[in-house]
DNA sequence: GTAATTGCAAATAATTTGCTGGGTG
DNA sequence: CACCCAGCAAATTATTTGCAATTAC
């Protein structure tokens, strides 16, 4: 049983910034529009029904699931796949395709560097029931 | 003048600990990996020195510049640019490439659910020096 | 009525920083 | 021997959580 959600004034008002701007505002930015209806809102709340809204697929949040930085070894440009299951990251080793990057240039006007492609899902071990603590603290 | 970077025992061994293996990980790992060759080595200084590791380009840091979330209203599938000057974040019109899930799925044997795609450089504002604090504050 | 949700404040978690003594070039 | 960098601990920043009061259904 998934318990009921129910439809607050607080809510309405924070799905109702995210929905009116084409920005991609902070939890901050969200508590600081959501005062001007409701000034006594919490920044609590905000976060609370950020995330509510999160896992309802209302919103998206963006490096959802990333609170801790990983580092790479590995400073080439490549792709990663992370498993959302067990957290590992992998490298994928499909080539780099900077065509995209003119592409964006040409089409929004904007001077792309460089861009990052991370692919998410359930990886090969944890699919096969095969992943175990061990395997990831010995990890060298 | 770029001040001179000095090549201590810690940023060996925690240069060492990355190259040394294929996994992404977080600055904790890194410590405790460390931590066996120079055992009182400090989580400060591992910190301190993925940064400057990361600032050389001998390594890269994912989810690089994102301390905090941003929220998305549409929930859609799409590509994203952001701004390493203003930090602002667009939305791109490339469609999404979701045959790029499958090959990943045939040549690495994860299962693929979806990807993301991000962007980077300057954006068109900055590039024209239009950007402004006001802009910002007020995007709706 | 009752369970979900709020505001508030205190708690966590990840990362950064100030200080002072030590080690590299 | 100058000055970069280490260790330590305290500070910051983003986010989460416990609790008692409130509100949606």
């Amino acid at each position: 049983m998934t318990k009921k959600m129910r439809m607050t004034k607080q809510k309405r008002v924070i799905l109702e910034v995210l929905k009116n701007t084409t920005s991609h505002p902070t939890a901050d930015w969200v508590y600081e529009q959501a005062k001007k209806q409701i000034p006594d809102i919490s920044l609590g709340t905000v976060y609370r029904n950020l995330n509510v809204l999160r896992d309802m697929g209302e919103i998206m949040e963006l490096n959802y699931g990333s609170s801790q930085s990983r580092f790479d070894g590995n400073p080439k440009e490549h792709y990663h796949f992370t498993c959302e299951s067990c957290s590992r990251v992998y490298d994928i080793d499909l080539p780099v395709q900077r065509e995209m990057n003119e592409l964006v240039e040409k089409k929004n006007g904007h001077r792309v560097d460089y861009h990052r492609l991370e692919f998410y899902g359930e990886c090969k071990d944890c699919r096969k029931g095969t992943y175990s603590k061990d395997l990831e603290d010995n990890r060298v």
